[in-house]
RNA sequence: GCCGCCAUCGUCUAGUGGUUAGGACAUAUGAUUCUCAAUCAUAUAACCUGGGUUCGAUUCCCAGUGGCGGUACCA
């Protein structure tokens, strides 16, 4: 066995348990999915709880709740279990201690005893005279020993990376190619906190390398940090992962990275929308990478399971790309499209029942809009009547499955197959050529004719037209504007899906006493 | 300020030392249609600027400009 065999890939996301999953961060869970499922590789979850103040109650819950409404599992973490954990970051607290104390006296780290007041002070000073806002190394060059008695003694410390002053680290990043920055940027940053809990860079540092993580994927904020885990890899003498970072996803104006303000979401607001995960899975991926020319499709659209056959990280882009609402959009029409009318029923039903009635462990930590009260009412309202016939629910979601760009629009989109009467408005009518008077007068006349040309069941295309058609020619209308008050009278609105096939839905009983109803109220309009 | 990274239609992107620079979204027009949507067809639209290297650069190099990011006892 001399010759080398190529390691498992191994990666890991690492969430602060905030309870939240944002559209950019479910961009990098995707992103670290996928670079497991495409390498049958590993995917770990390791919760990075090491800021006191950030953690919640149940947030571990929320985000694993909403990545597995998504797809996206895992293969080791504190649910899974695995051979590396603890995978919360706060059960490890002894290894990042001890590890920080064996930094220490190895000569790379040392105790720093200053105050935060002193912190502050040094810091107003820099800014004061436009000097570079860094840490004096005030305690860096203490007696060792009379340092390590103060720390014995109860003086209260941080441990700080003796980071070298000049010359240079230099790195590769797989997407970025050769890194390189001067050790004077870099600061002698805090690895263990006061409260003996690590900072970040310094529990990835240990946690990547003990967890034998082989691809750090991380965004691209992190780029020029790396220098720091670079030195602590150094520094034990270990050997470093590959890194990973990838470009960020920015406001749709570009300015900044994605925000809440600027149209980012919950992730769990996007089901909730009627979004399908995978159409979101899919603009997502496309948002920085895409495929090899021979794997790709002329229509961008593929599934997670698609994803995960044909995803590389050699593909991925180094600018950084801005959120696109109405690609995502279209995206999500072109996945509804492509299900057949027995599968979106479902998916629409179980939408209804669970992601706008239903509730969700991360509802308490996320933010809310107010269009998923009003979703909530109409669906309220709609849902039971959907429920009591499907095949009516069925046939009517048919006749807009190719108009629907989200879940959300179907309330509205199939009112007319359930309401009893409209709450039509003058606007409703709107025609140039004809008023209230006339268009009564036009309904009636195309009623009997209807009658006869409905009446037998038979749908015939042609009958239909003729009918109206017909009637419109006596009238001396324009055909247009006849149909257009059918319309009106049977769907409350001035677009529709064709109307014969509406009323191949609604059966022409229905239709005939929605026209009766339009002719009343246009009458007493006067 | 300093440091790092990046730069192809409005947006997401493909691609190349010699191409009619390709696709998708969006936009516009036409066909179709009872309306809307869909569909089909068509159109508008890009290699940031300036220097090199080269017979030839959008492509390679340098500089400028612009954008983004970093500069915490946050991650």
């Amino acid at each position: 066995m001399s010759d080398k065999i190529k390691k498992q890939v191994r990666v890991r996301a690492a969430p602060s348990p905030t309870g939240r999953v944002h559209t950019g961060n479910l961009r990098t869970f995707l992103n670290d999915y996928l670079t497991a499922k495409s390498s049958s590789g590993v995917n770990i979850l390791r919760v990075e709880d090491t800021d006191q103040n950030r953690k919640v109650e149940g947030g571990l819950e929320a985000i694993l709740e909403t990545l597995k409404l998504f797809g996206i599992t895992f293969d080791e973490g504190p649910k899974q279990g695995g051979d590396y954990g603890p995978y919360i970051q706060s059960e490890r607290l002894e290894i990042y201690q001890e590890h920080a104390h064996k930094l220490v006296e190895m000569g790379h780290a040392y105790y720093c005893f200053c105050s935060k007041e002193r912190l502050d002070e040094i810091r107003e000073k820099q800014r004061a005279n436009k000097m570079r806002i860094m840490y004096d190394r005030h305690c860096r060059d203490i007696d060792p020993k009379e340092s390590k008695k103060r720390v014995d003694s109860g003086d209260p410390y941080v441990v700080r990376m003796k980071f070298p002053t000049e010359g240079y680290l230099e790195f590769t990043d797989e997407i970025y190619g050769k890194i390189r920055v001067n050790n004077e940027e870099i600061d002698d940053m805090v690895l263990l906190k006061s409260d003996g809990y690590p900072t970040y860079h310094f529990s990835v540092v240990i946690d990547d390398h003990l967890m034998e993580i082989t691809h750090v994927l991380r965004g691209r904020e992190y780029l020029t940090q790396t220098t720091r885990d670079i030195f602590l890899y150094n520094a034990f003498g270990w050997e470093p992962t590959k890194w990973v970072h990838v470009p960020l996803l920015l406001n749709p104006d570009g300015k900044g990275k994605l925000s809440k303000r600027k149209g980012a979401m919950p992730a769990l607001a996007y089901l909730r929308k009627g979004f399908l995960p995978d159409a979101v899975l899919n603009y997502l991926v496309l948002a920085g990478w895409a495929p090899k020319p021979e794997d790709a499709k002329k229509d961008e659209i593929y599934t997670l399971d698609e994803l995960c056959k044909i995803f590389s990280l050699d593909r991925m882009k180094k600018s950084n790309a801005r959120y696109d609402q109405k690609k995502l959009e279209h995206i999500n029409s072109m996945h509804i499209r492509r299900l057949d009318i027995d599968t979106l029923a479902e998916k629409v039903l179980n939408w209804a029942d669970n992601y706008v009635l239903g509730d969700f462990i991360a509802d308490k930590f996320d933010d809310h809009f107010d269009w998923e009260i009003e979703l909530k009412e109409k669906v309220l309202k709609y849902l039971p009547k959907w429920k009591a016939d499907l095949d009516y629910f069925k046939k009517a979601l048919a006749t807009e499955h190719e108009r629907l760009t989200v879940f959300s629009e179907i309330p509205d989109a199939l009112n007319f197959f359930y309401d009893e009467e409209f709450d039509w408005d003058d606007d409703d009518w709107r025609t140039q050529n004809h008023d209230f008077n006339e268009l009564a007068d036009g309904l009636e006349k195309v009623l009997p004719r209807l009658d006869e040309a409905l009446a037998d069941g038979s749908w015939d295309h042609e009958k239909w037209e003729k009918a109206v058609r017909g009637t419109a020619d006596e009238l001396g209308w324009k055909h247009g504007d006849l149909f257009l008050a059918i319309r009106s009278a049977t769907t409350g609105r001035l677009q529709s899906p064709p109307l014969l096939d509406c009323f191949k839905v609604m059966g022409w009983e229905r239709a005939r006493g929605l026209i009766v109803n339009g002719i009343d109220w246009l009458k007493n309009k006067k």
